[in-house]
DNA sequence: CGGGTAATTGACTCTCTTCAATATGCGTGG
DNA sequence: CCACGCATATTGAAGAGAGTCAATTACCCG
């Protein structure tokens, strides 16, 4: 989204408002009131359910056990951020204040489980806070340094892995307005490099939902200036 | 940094390996090899120097008590990204991998004190990592969603909370192109948009690397559409 | 087989980038 | 103390990648 420079603004990514105090006034999060919050036991979540909402008082974490969620931030004026997709083993639900700073909604049917309590290591929570942080640094890479055509590459060999039994195809619960938040773009932009990477027979996209990997080694090599990562 | 789409390529900010062990690696390890770690001795650090080298293996958590220090990553073909900027009680040198992903570099003469070691509770270590996450979420949101004069504005926000006294005026130890590599612009974009913020009566800058606060209110209300951010 | 939503495609615009000069600051040495 | 020179920053002009606007097309479902 375009804006003038002079028109607008938006504001507060800057300082974590840090508010000590947990306004009781929060909605109270669909798990608030769950009984599943305060056991171990799994909890099915349907496809498109949100978990909770940016706002809600935050509860405890979550483990992915199957299926794929992810995080959203919106901004008062209504643009998106998809901070995280999440799968299996990815954990959420963890906030440093007392309350969630995005939305988490579920992608597909999934199941979550309680993570972090009592029989749970710090140490896995610590583990599974640093995965998230690495995914996080290299999300930002992709979205401060990376090319349209490669932010769609990585989104859809990231989606794969989260996604894909085989590694190959996998039915996209995004939208392709989703996959814009995610990566930084607008629908048009990912529905065109989307085409152009089906062009080159890299991927394939049925039905507008079915992704297939058509050449991983040509989608590697894509990204591959950007490489690996780090010098 | 613009390129063709037929040109092409960078590539792995993918799939984090997740080394399903994050066995000696990641947690425990840290505080051992490194010979401060194992002490509660401050370790002072002359500006500019560099902490630790991508591919360096981790080795444990430190907390910087004065000055700041930003993270860096690069990629192959030279696009940097600079994840974070850390200031007085942010933590840094945690890994999920066994070796580091991105450079530390000091950016002002600072102190730095192993953190989570034997008397450090593991909850100050979730505390930091889930700060961090929180102002990585920020950061994609700058990066994914704001132009480049909110850009702009947010940083200049950000880096007089990190390295201001008073929250006004600081000593900017980030060039120009270590700004864009942050905000994922080019330095060109940020000189610009500094010198329209200053126009507006919004901040100063004297002698390059002096910058001051001189409207916060305006700043704020620049950011204001995105907001506090969240719904 | 229509009707509605979501995705694709085309044409055009615009922000940000690129390329290319200046200009400013600072260190050094005459 | 000032001239020179280098490094970094600013500014201008032009180009390009991605965004906007607007149809058109594809898919889903009753």
């Amino acid at each position: 989204m375009y804006r003038s420079n002079e028109a607008l603004s938006p504001a507060a990514l800057i300082a974590p408002p840090l508010a000590g105090a947990l306004a009781a006034a929060a909605i109270p999060a669909p798990v608030r009131s769950d009984p599943f919050a305060a056991t171990t036991a799994p909890r099915p979540i349907r496809a498109r359910d949100t978990i909770h909402r940016s706002g809600d008082p935050a509860c405890g974490a979550f483990v992915v056990r199957r299926g794929a969620v992810m995080l959203v931030g919106t901004l008062p004026d209504g643009r998106r951020q998809i901070y995280d997709i999440l799968g299996p083993g990815d954990v959420f639900g963890l906030s440093d204040r007392p309350v969630h700073g995005h939305d988490a909604v579920a992608l597909t049917d999934c199941v979550t489980e309680p993570f972090g309590s009592a029989q749970t290591q710090a140490a896995d929570v610590v583990a599974a806070a640093l995965a998230t942080i690495a995914r996080q640094h290299r999300h930002a890479m992709l979205l401060g340094r990376l090319t349209a055509l490669e932010r769609v590459a990585a989104g859809v060999l990231r989606l794969s892995e989260v996604l894909s039994a085989d590694g190959v195809g996998f039915d996209c619960p995004l939208s392709r307005q989703d996959l814009a938040d995610w990566l930084g773009l607008v629908i048009e932009t990912v529905s065109r490099n989307l085409t152009a990477l089906q062009r080159r027979g890299l991927i394939g996209v049925a039905r507008f939902t079915r992704f297939e990997i058509r050449d991983r080694a040509g989608l590697d090599r894509l990204l591959e200036p950007g490489g690996a990562a780090h010098a």
